[in-house]
Parts: structure tokens; C-alpha cells; sequence
DNA sequence: CTGGGGTCCT
DNA sequence: AGGACCC
């Protein structure tokens, strides 16, 4: 949430003063910021404050108050307009009209601008909010699930437009896109007018010099920035419509040549509009900011240093002599805070990428027993494993985190934590589903540092908990995918990619490199800068270079769509197209009982496959976003069954240099594998989100909550006449997961957070939204996947044995006969979620065993490889009509697409993704 | 400060 | 492990 706000517009009183308007701007342009790097600053200071002048004159200069960058980047900074509530007017359409709050705790931590008519403000108390706007509705917003799947949508979706974007908080993107930037130009597809607003400090001279030509002209910087700034406007706007149209968020942006000047510009016109900011005008929009505090890089710490120096306002620091101020700060951080008091900012925009940990928090007003912390630990536990399988790594340390109640001494706030590394073996239960097993152990460990915390048999009173999942790394053991890419992957900052360095074929074992974020001193410091990449396509690594080139005009070209599969015909023809060297691949598993040899022998005659299917046909690899839809049971499956959410393969792109012939016959974990690869190579973070019925749910009443909404401390915090909830006013809503009352302690009692509401329609996600022309195809030409070309076998397995705590699944071979499949198509259908961690469910399934396989070999595969490759094999089961039924009714999405509620997906993804564990629970039933 | 997250640096 | 910063 933009904290600028309106403070900050409000603030606008310039007090003080135009310095010599007249003659300021054109020479400040020509002495200015230079291209090369010339003393940008100084010259507008000076001007301004002549008095000062001697104090900084050498020593800002000295300082380096020089941009290396001058203005030849463009930047965009996106931030949704109030996020949260956003979001939960997108999950309740019916909430648009109304004054919304998004509830933490006793806070309105945000609301949307219906409520801020009535003058509820971000972060205020829930009781003055109530005051000022006695029908605010209030949804809670303590469970960030929603928040945090929308937020990665949106990041991922503005990286259609340049890989080269940095998170900042849930609601917050900047973009450099100084290489559509000079696409635009290069290829004339430009307008001359700025769209939305310019920043422009309004002035007689201005106005004159305006009506002489029209633009200023005059004052003009000649370096190109100007131009490349428009055309940023325009990107800017484009990209806005798109995020309304597709994403259904409105937000602001902010146009500039640093991350600095557009996060602050853009909050200069506030909902839904953005404003473009030219370096001739920095010096006076600078002016404009007033307290240092508002810096971003400047926090409380540091401003209530500045403060006892007596720097307050921007000019207090910009003056303020250097070398003073090293003395009292950290010398690079002196630099720093006094070049962005000039507006200068050379950071770059760091691509974002998985998160680094993943954690679960909750405060409250008093946890004082064991038992207490004990079934809070449970319960973050659970959450956090949940959100564990979707992530799909691995977490190596586990960290728990307090606040003690301070009394009253001095450092209140402070919180202590404890941390250790996980056992390797407990992980392993993640990826075998021995999930309750997996919580009980981490509890311990957790209560194991809980105690190095707190002396227990002292009295405590702790008022905050977290834990937190650190050094997350892959499971995959090996990089798998590193023999079928011909680049690795790339990540990290934006600076300097020389068209020619490559680092080929290298491994990429662990976690996403992030491109070590550089030297920063936090976000803000520059980081060495390298020198100004010009981000023509070449300067990207290869993977990026396809979609910064397709996206830059028409970036649906390669709309990245969660969950939608307009791709199964191409997939189909993929298999149909089938070729020698692809089968063989599958053939592989008749010889090779062991894993291992499987894999590794897959791995070479796909390589080989590769090869020559490159040498053939280079551009064949045009739809690389493809979506799953075997059964298959992997650690994701069983994800998908222990959290009752869909899994993350909604969205998931093959690289390119990837054949989609050779990928789909590969077995379901070494396509995670190189899917999961690509992901973060792409840093295209969280592929989790997209589906979970999440999206829609248990809004669609003010009046319903009393059914769906389980109590929680939020209820409890309410103000007095809570009696009177029924009627209109006070309602709390909990939206998704109310973090639940109930022990928490068997993992059968972990209900999907999201899953309750059969009432409302459209229990879809929001999924951008694929304009029908865009079809995604691989090369192989045309038509429905050919179901009738490619018999298959169907196998009935048996599930015999019952399954002891930790035993894989006895499959047994009962019959044969022959079948038809297809690989990947659409799937929809039932929800159906698994809360079952040790289930002893046995079934008869249907599951399909392509011809080629030799049945006799197969039965003799260890049984979880086999049901790896039945999985692998089977088409997604037939849907009962009854669940059919039970999609959501197509008309009604359609309608609501239309009325422009709905982002215009046309599926539903993987709504009927079934995991093998469902179906024994549902035969089981029977 | 308050929330429930995140980031990086020391 | 803690502190600073961001939202």
C-alpha cells in the first residue's frame, strides 16, 4: 500500500517557492543530468539556495551526485490502487459499491474509495473508521492467500510486457521498459502526446514558453528522454488497460527515467490515473516530496537520525554537507539518502523472483501457555506446509519468531527469533505426503526452539508468533532440464547483459539465483550500475528474448494464461505428430526397470530427439504454455489433495528450446522438472496460485456471513452493538480463510481455506484472459487431439494393500483391454479436495497404459513408479455428469464476463484435476 | 504502534 | 540473530 498517499499530494504547498522559474529550466536542462553523467544536481541547487551553496557545492559533487544512468532508462512504477480491497471487491463484485474496509486486527488496514469518501484512511483504527463511515463493511483481511495469489498474477502479468520486473510489497511493480521503450521508437509505433498526466510545476514562464512551441521545447532535454519517456506513458497506459481488462485492477503508475522519481510520481494523481514525470521538472517535483521521511530508503530509523542533525525537509539533506553526514551514517548510506534527496536513483530494477522465505504470522493480545504456542505452531504449520507444496521446494532452515510483551522498559517492539536446519529426512515427508507426519515433527522442532526462546517455567506473554520457512531450495536432485536447454538460467538485475557474455550450459542446481541482488543498500542503493544497457532484445539472456520481442507490440501474443488451456488441440496434434525418436523415449521403460536408468537414458535420447528436431525446425516452439492435466500423483498432487486447491501447473511454459513433441512423452517428473526449472529461470515466481476455487466465494451476501464465517478474534475485536450485526451495517466478512478455531492438529482436520462456498457462482479465479485470436499451437499443424490414433491400453489397478503410515501405494495389475487416450486436454470438473493425510482407501480405477509398453515389464516396476507412469499416462478420468453438472454454469461466467465482472477466462483450470488419493476417497464413499 | 507479510545488510 | 527497510 502506497503510503504516499494523500499526505503527500495534500502536501503540495510550495511554500517554497519557484526558485527563478524563468531561467531555471532551459539552463537546468542543458547543464543537467547529462547523458554521460554529468553533476546533475548541483546546478538546481545552487540555484535554489544560494545561501547554502558553499556548504555542498564541492562536496555533493564530490559525492557523486551523479547519475551514471543520466535518463536513458524508463521506468514504470505500477501500484494498484488500495490492493487489498481490490481484491476482495473482485472475490464479491456486490462489495464495489459499498464502503469496504479490509480488516487486521483492530485495523482498517486498507479500503477502497467509496469508504474513503467517507474519510477512512488506510492503517486507521477500526473504530474511528466505524465512526466516520458507520456502514463500512468490513471483510477481514488477516489471511493474505488471496492477496498474494493476485499479487504474483499481476507481477506475472506485467512481465509479458518485459521480464524485467521488481516486486515491491503485494502491490507494487516496477518496470524497465526501456527496451519497448526504443522498440516503439525504432519502429515509429508511437504517438507524440504524453497519455495521462505530465508532472509539470505550473509557472508564467512555463505557460509563455508553451504557447511559443507549443511543448517547451525549449527546456527540453535533447538526450532522448523525452521521447523514450512518452512512448513510456503510452506503455504505461497500455498496460494499465490491460491490467483492467484482463486482470479486472485498476491502478496508478508513475512514468520516469528512475525507480525513485516514478514511484513518487506516481502517487501525484491518485486512483486509477498516472503521471509522467520529465527530468526538467525533478528538481521542483522533488521540491513538491518535503520531509525526508517521505523518501523511500529513508525510514523511521534513519529520519529520526537526520531529525537530531536538523534535516527534516528534502532541502535540509540535499544541503546538508557530505562528509558531516558520513560521519553520522553508514558513508554509503550518506551518499545514498543525499542523491535521492536530488532525485537521483540508479538502482536497477531487480527481476523478482521466488520468494525467499515463506512464512505465517499472527499477533494477538496475549499467548501465555505452552499448550497455546503449541497449537499455534500447529496451526502456521499447517498453513505453511500447504503453501509448501505449491511452492514445490524445499525448505532447509525453519525459523520461529516472538515478541514478548515488553513492560513498559524500552524497546517494546523487538522481536527475538531462533532458527535451525531441518532435518533432510523430516523434508522428505513433503514429497512422500506424510504430511501429518511431516507437521508433528516440525512442531517439535519448532517447540524445541520455542523454548530456547522462553524460560517455560517462568510466566511469559508473548503478543506475536511467526515462523518462517528459509533457504528453500529444489527438490530436484538433479538439474535435469540443463540437458535439454541450451542456455541456463538467468536471473537477477537488469544491468549488463552484454549481447555476447553467455554463460551456456551451466548448471542451475539450487534455488532461483536471484542475481544475488547485488550490493544493496536496501532497494534504493545504487547498485553498481555497470553501464546502461540499451535492453535491445539481445541484451537479454535468450529465454527472455522471445517474449520481449513478441510482447512489445502485442503482448497477448504471448500472454502467459493461467490455467487456460486454449493449447489442447496443439498438444494433441503433438502426440498424434509422433515421431521415432519420441517414442522411443517411452518405449525406454520397458528396458529399464530401475529409475534411474530410465531417467538417464530418457534424458539422452531426448537430447539426441532435440538436437535433431532443432536442426530440422527452428521455429516450431511457438506455444510454450501449456497446462497439465494428467492425474498423476505427484508431491503437487498430493498438495492439490491436501490443500483441496488446484495445483500449480495452470500455469507452467516449456522452454524453448524445449520440444513439445519430446516434452510430452517425457515422464511427469522430469517435465516438472524442466517446467519448474523454466519457472525460475523466468523467475516467474509462485506458479501456485491459479486456480483454487479461491476466487469467488462466500461474498456474494453482506448477510450470508453468519453461515460461512467461522468466529475469530477479528469478530471479537468487535466494537459494542455487535448484536445488531444482521442488520446492513458492521458486518464482518471473513473472506477465505478465517484462521480457524478448531485444532488444527490432525491434518485431516486442515480444510481447504477457500473451498466453502457452493453458493456463489463463479468459484473460477480471476485468470487473465486470452483474446480468442490468440491461440497457442505447437507446430504440428491442426485439429482435436486425435484421440482415435493412438490406442492405449487400459489397465484397472488395485489398490490391495492397505497403506501403512509411510508405505507406498501395492498397484497390481487386474486387466487389460484397450482404450483410447489423449494426453493433455482440458480438465474441469469437481472440485474435490483431499483432507485425508493417511488415508486408507482402497479402489478400483481405470487407468490407461499406452500400447507400447510392455504390461509384463510394467508390473514388475517398483508400485510408485508405476503409478508415476499410470498417472503420467491416464487421461484425466471421465467426470461424472454429475460433476459435470457442477461446474460452474457456463452462461452465468460468460455473463458475468460480459458485464465485465469476470475476467474472460473461458475454462475453468484444472477444475478437474483428480488426484489418485480422490479417488479412492470417493469410491471409498460408496 | 498498529498488520501480515516481505527484502537485504551487518 | 537482529536491524533496517519496503508495502
Amino acid at each position: 500500500m502506497d503510503e504516499h498517499g494523500m499526505e503527500f499530494e495534500d502536501n503540495e504547498d510550495e511554500s517554497w517557492s519557484l526558485p527563478f522559474n524563468g531561467d531555471s529550466s532551459p539552463s537546468n536542462t542543458s547543464i543537467d543530468i547529462g547523458c554521460q553523467g554529468s553533476a546533475c544536481m548541483t546546478d538546481t541547487q545552487d540555484r535554489r539556495n544560494r545561501k547554502q551553496q558553499h556548504r555542498l557545492s564541492s562536496n555533493s559533487a564530490d559525492s557523486c551526485m551523479i547519475s551514471t544512468l543520466g535518463h536513458t532508462r524508463t521506468i514504470i512504477h505500477i501500484d494498484i490502487d488500495c490492493f487489498y480491497a481490490q481484491v476482495e471487491m473482485m472475490r464479491n463484485p456486490k462489495l464495489r459499491d459499498k464502503p469496504l474496509g479490509v480488516q487486521q486486527k483492530y485495523l482498517v488496514v486498507t479500503c477502497n474509495y467509496v469508504a474513503r469518501e467517507y474519510g477512512v484512511t488506510k492503517l486507521m483504527g477500526v473504530k474511528e473508521a466505524l465512526d466516520r463511515c458507520p456502514n463500512l463493511v468490513l471483510v477481514s483481511g488477516e489471511d493474505l492467500t488471496h492477496y498474494r495469489q493476485v499479487s504474483y498474477k499481476i507481477s506475472e502479468f506485467l512481465q509479458q510486457y518485459t521480464p524485467h520486473v521488481e516486486r515491491l510489497g503485494m502491490d507494487e511493480n516496477f518496470l524497465d521498459v526501456s527496451h519497448l521503450a526504443k522498440q516503439r521508437l525504432e519502429s515509429g509505433d508511437t504517438r507524440s502526446d504524453v497519455i495521462g498526466h505530465e508532472y509539470k510545476f505550473e509557472n508564467e514562464d512555463s505557460i509563455v514558453r508553451e504557447d511559443k512551441c507549443g511543448k517547451d521545447r525549449l527546456a527540453t532535454c535533447t538526450c532522448g528522454c523525452h521521447e523514450r519517456l512518452t512512448v513510456g506513458s503510452q506503455i504505461a497506459a497500455d498496460i494499465r488497460d490491460a491490467l483492467h481488462q484482463e486482470i479486472n485492477i485498476t491502478c496508478c503508475a508513475g512514468i520516469s527515467y528512475n525507480k525513485l522519481l516514478s514511484k513518487l510520481v506516481a502517487g501525484k494523481h491518485k486512483p486509477n490515473q498516472q503521471t509522467t514525470l520529465f527530468p526538467e521538472q525533478t528538481a521542483q517535483f522533488m521540491a513538491t516530496v518535503g520531509q525526508v521521511r517521505r523518501i523511500p530508503g529513508i525510514g523511521s530509523t534513519t529520519s529520526k537520525k537526520l531529525a537530531a542533525l536538523g534535516i527534516v525537509l528534502l532541502q535540509d539533506l540535499q544541503q546538508f554537507d557530505i562528509s558531516d553526514l558520513k560521519q553520522e551514517l553508514e558513508p554509503k548510506q550518506a551518499v545514498v539518502i543525499q542523491q535521492l534527496s536530488f532525485g537521483v536513483d540508479d538502482s536497477p530494477v531487480v527481476t523478482f523472483g521466488r520468494p525467499q522465505t515463506i512464512s505465517d504470522e499472527d499477533s494477538f493480545k496475549k499467548c501465555s501457555t505452552v499448550k497455546d504456542v503449541r497449537s499455534k505452531v500447529k496451526e502456521f504449520l499447517c498453513s505453511l506446509i500447504k503453501r509448501l507444496l505449491d511452492d514445490g521446494r524445499t525448505p532447509q532452515t525453519l525459523r520461529l519468531t516472538i515478541r514478548k510483551l515488553t513492560t513498559a522498559d524500552k524497546k517494546w517492539t523487538s522481536r527475538e527469533s531462533r532458527q535451525c536446519p531441518i532435518p533432510g529426512h523430516i523434508m522428505s515427508c513433503l514429497s512422500s505426503g506424510k504430511l501429518e507426519r511431516l507437521t508433528d515433527q516440525l512442531e517439535e522442532i519448532a517447540m524445541t526452539l520455542f523454548t530456547k526462546l522462553v524460560d517455560t517455567k517462568e510466566p511469559f506473554h508473548l503478543t506475536l508468533m511467526n515462523i518462517a520457512f528459509c533457504s528453500l531450495v529444489e527438490k530436484s536432485k538433479n538439474a535435469i532440464s540443463s540437458f535439454f536447454t541450451v542456455r541456463s538460467p538467468r536471473h537477477g538485475v537488469d544491468h549488463g547483459h552484454p549481447p555476447g557474455d553467455s554463460h551456456v550450459g551451466q548448471k542451475s542446481v539450487p534455488t532461483p539465483d536471484r542475481g544475488k541482488q547485488q550490493n544493496s543498500l536496501q532497494k534504493w542503493v545504487i547498485k553498481s550500475p555497470e553501464k546502461l544497457i540499451n535492453n535491445s532484445p539481445e541484451d537479454f539472456p535468450d529465454n527472455c528474448e522471445a517474449r520481449s520481442t513478441n510482447v512489445s507490440r502485442s503482448p497477448q501474443g504471448c500472454l502467459v494464461v493461467p490455467g487456460h488451456s486454449g493449447m489442447s488441440p496443439g498438444i494433441g496434434d503433438a502426440r498424434k505428430n509422433d515421431n521415432g525418436e519420441s517414442r522411443k523415449i517411452v518405449e525406454s521403460v520397458k528396458k529399464d526397470s530401475s529409475e534411474l536408468k530410465t531417467l538417464s537414458c530418457q534424458k539422452r535420447k531426448a537430447e539426441e530427439a532435440i538436437e535433431d528436431k532443432h536442426s530440422r525446425n527452428k521455429k516450431t516452439s511457438l506455444g510454450r504454455n501449456i497446462r497439465w492435466s494428467s492425474s498423476a500423483r505427484s508431491p503437487e498432487e498430493i498438495a492439490c489433495s491436501y490443500t483441496g486447491r488446484k495445483c500449480s501447473e495452470a500455469r507452467l511454459s516449456i522452454p524453448k528450446d524445449v520440444d513439445m513433441e519430446i516434452f510430452l512423452q517425457l515422464p511427469r517428473d522430469i517435465q516438472r522438472e524442466i517446467l519448474q526449472e523454466e519457472e525460475s529461470r523466468k523467475g516467474q515466481m509462485y506458479s501456485t496460485q491459479t486456480e483454487k476455487s479461491s476466487g469467488y466465494e462466500e461474498l456474494n451476501s453482506v448477510n450470508d456471513t453468519d453461515n460461512n464465517c467461522s468466529t475469530s478474534h477479528v469478530r471479537s475485536d468487535y466494537p459494542e452493538g455487535r448484536g445488531g450485526q444482521r442488520k446492513d451495517s458492521r458486518t464482518i466478512l471473513h473472506t477465505a480463510s478465517v484462521k480457524e478455531s478448531s485444532s488444527p492438529s490432525d491434518c485431516g482436520g486442515i480444510e481447504p481455506t477457500g473451498d466453502r462456498s457452493e453458493d456463489f457462482p463463479f468459484k473460477q479465479s480471476m485468470s487473465t484472459r486470452l483474446p480468442s485470436d490468440n491461440k497457442l499451437h505447437t507446430h504440428t499443424g491442426s485439429g482435436q487431439p486425435s484421440m482415435s490414433e493412438r490406442p492405449t491400453k487400459t489397465v484397472s489397478v488395485v489398490n490391495t494393500t492397505k497403506k501403512q503410515s509411510g508405505d507406498i501405494l501395492n498397484l497390481k495389475l487386474n486387466s487389460v483391454d484397450d482404450n483410447v487416450t489423449g494426453v493433455c486436454e482440458e480438465t474441469r470438473g469437481g472440485d474435490s479436495h483431499i483432507d485425508d493425510c493417511d488415508s486408507n482407501h482402497s479402489a478400483n480405477q481405470t487407468y490407461q497404459i499406452p500400447p507400447h509398453v510392455d504390461k509384463e515389464v510394467f508390473s514388475n516396476l517398483p508400485s510408485d513408479i508405476q503409478m508415476e507412469y499410470l498417472c503420467q499416462w491416464s487421461r484425466v478420468p471421465k467426470m461424472s455428469p454429475e460433476s459435470q453438472g457442477a461446474l460452474p454454469d457456463k452462461k452465468q461466467i460468460s455473463t458475468a464476463v460480459s458485464q465485465g465482472r469476470l475476467p474472460n477466462t473461458k475454462h475453468k483450470p484444472n477444475a478437474g484435476k483428480t488426484s489418485i488419493l480422490q479417488f479412492f476417497q470417493s469410491k471409498n464413499k460408496k
